[in-house]
DNA sequence: GCGAAATATGTTAGCGCTGAGATACCGAAT
DNA sequence: ATTCGGTATCTCAGCGCTAACATATTTCGC
């Protein structure tokens, strides 16, 4: 070996005096072997400082130790949540994510997933029900294990796990019902990308339906969520419908903006106003107030998808769903 | 082939009446490639639905088109950002990131680095200049090309994208001290972890030290920055040293908890007590009173630092440092 | 109209690793 | 002693692709 060059198995092998094979298991503590023989292997590769080269392994064995994971986006911080959660799933085994963006857009994601299946991953976690026919088939001839995230409200392709968001849009009414709230509005966002938000809201509405209740006003941003969409949402529905009483967000994001229209404006929160949000982030509960919502544990689905991957490197016969269930948070606001 | 068998280079050539290595070619868009022939074999790949396998090609042409990324953290909302940067400037290329989180801490660097450089990436992309012995040596010895993120206030390895956390620490002395705060408080977090925390914070000192002021009170929060973090931590200093006038913050995560304390505890944000942030994040600019706070570029950090990287396949002579400044904001805080 | 350059494609030898099977050695049971 | 099963190791082909070179065909300058 000169000295440019990167150290291969055959190096290794050359200084322990042994055959590749045998430092290849010991790479893989795969098979018997002997303490001995081991130690010096575990010797030769520190020597040289090996690192063995995972496209070579991948192209062997027909498989690699990835995992596939395709986000919708990366500046709602909900998905790095679920990104935490997987990695944290992954913390304790020899997997690795790769992560690709798909900004909400179904032929960015197939693009995406064309890439990652390029690598062989162990299996996919992706987002959502919505891909494009050409992304299924992938999905179907790579055979690859599928994670579905965030939603339970459709047949998942393998495994879905997240929360019904319907379920979660009708709680939401009810609880507000309950305490007393009659006069409804809604703040939302661009839901053609967002179509769990559409989905609460679809719940939302039936509940008070089933109430005999609708929604008084609504306004929608055309944009992504965020904070500022909440606050200047808000203070222009305000102003076309001055006497409702209880406004649903979109989000916490929405919510938290809007909590900022009321402070600025001086309207009285719950006292005139209640705001109630959806996903419990942390912002959402520092406020002076409280702010009520509904905790999603983005964190444990991400965490669980991948433990129920793992379990099998094939898909079994019956699709699973796990429903990671959700939490009123009945904070201070509602 | 067979039904479940998964195509390969052999069965697109076979089907389209070429070579193996032309159906590479132009896969790659390499070499010349008459029109009909190009169409031929497109419509071979399409009809197989293949996908390259890139395990085989990296192994052949020893080399990847992946960029390596390792951050400190998910939950702070600044990696996120950088790593869209990341994600734009790939966009428009064949590349593809893997991301490693490293939780702040440099031995999990080196592991993660290690199984990052197994997939022969062309580039390494890290977060700042604290890396373990091992984690140089196999930077040095991979010579793949590194960029070191968010700090210039070292010596990078190859090509370091940022700002001088020092002077943006300075910067802030210098502004307020010009606005006429003199009793000066600080609100930290755990600064083992976070280095360019400390550098701000060296840097402020350093100010008030040449304008003849000391920090009258500072106190720190043992563990990650947070809103919530923030907010406990500014209600603790005000209890012990309440005639400060003005209190800067590790960052506004910590500075928009701090806010709320003032809103909870009726402090006169400005008048009775300045606050002042570092990142320049959204929600900071939202409150009813916008923080005063430094904007950091991080999405042009990350997409700095890739455009810099894909410049060459091979290191310069020269060590490369982009500063990508950083700029004041006023706002209503401070 | 001939050689040189340009264009288009084919042939071959690996890249570094792993799976399958072969081999060698040992102690225990017959 | 012979067989056997277990343990430890080796041999070797080949995963799917690409680099380098070889070959065929066309185009063009003069």
């Amino acid at each position: 070996m000169t000295q440019y060059e990167v150290p291969t198995l055959a190096h290794v092998a050359k200084l322990a005096g042994v055959s590749e094979n045998t430092v290849s298991r010991v790479i893989r503590n795969k098979g018997p072997i002997a303490d001995d023989t081991r130690s010096r292997v575990v010797k030769a590769i520190e020597t040289l400082g090996y690192v063995p080269n995972r496209a070579a392994g991948s192209l062997a064995s027909s498989g690699s130790l990835l995992i596939g994971v395709l986000l919708p986006s990366l500046s709602n911080i909900v998905f790095p949540e679920v990104l935490q959660g997987i990695h944290a799933a992954l913390a304790t085994t020899a997997y690795q994510p790769m992560v690709g963006v798909t900004n909400y857009d179904a032929n960015k994601e197939q693009d995406i997933l064309s890439s990652l299946l390029a690598w062989q991953p162990a299996a996919i976690v992706t987002t959502g029900f919505d891909h494009t026919d050409a992304t299924r088939r992938m999905l179907d001839n790579s055979r690859v294990r599928v994670a579905e995230l965030m939603d339970i409200d459709a047949e998942p392709i393998d495994v879905a796990v997240g929360l019904s968001h319907r379920q979660a849009g009708y709680a939401t009414a009810r609880h507000l019902i309950k305490r007393g709230y009659r006069r409804f509005g809604y703040v939302g966002h661009d839901w053609v990308a967002d179509r769990r938000a559409r989905l609460r809201y679809e719940g939302l509405c039936q509940a008070l339906s089933e109430a005999g209740l609708t929604l008084r006003a609504e306004q929608r941003f055309d944009g992504p969520s965020s904070t500022m969409a909440g606050r200047d949402t808000l203070a222009s529905l305000c102003s076309r419908a001055p006497d409702i009483d209880a406004v649903v967000f979109s989000n916490d994001d929405m919510a938290v903006g809007g909590f900022f229209h009321c402070l600025a404006a001086g309207i009285a929160v719950r006292e005139r106003l209640a705001l109630f949000g959806f996903n419990g982030l942390d912002i959402g509960q520092v406020l002076p107030m409280p702010l009520s919502t509904i905790r999603s544990n983005r964190f444990l689905i991400g965490k669980t998808a991948v433990e129920k991957l793992l379990e099998s490197p094939t898909r079994p016969e019956a699709r699973v769903v796990v429903d990671t269930g959700f939490d009123i948070i009945e904070g201070a606001t509602a």
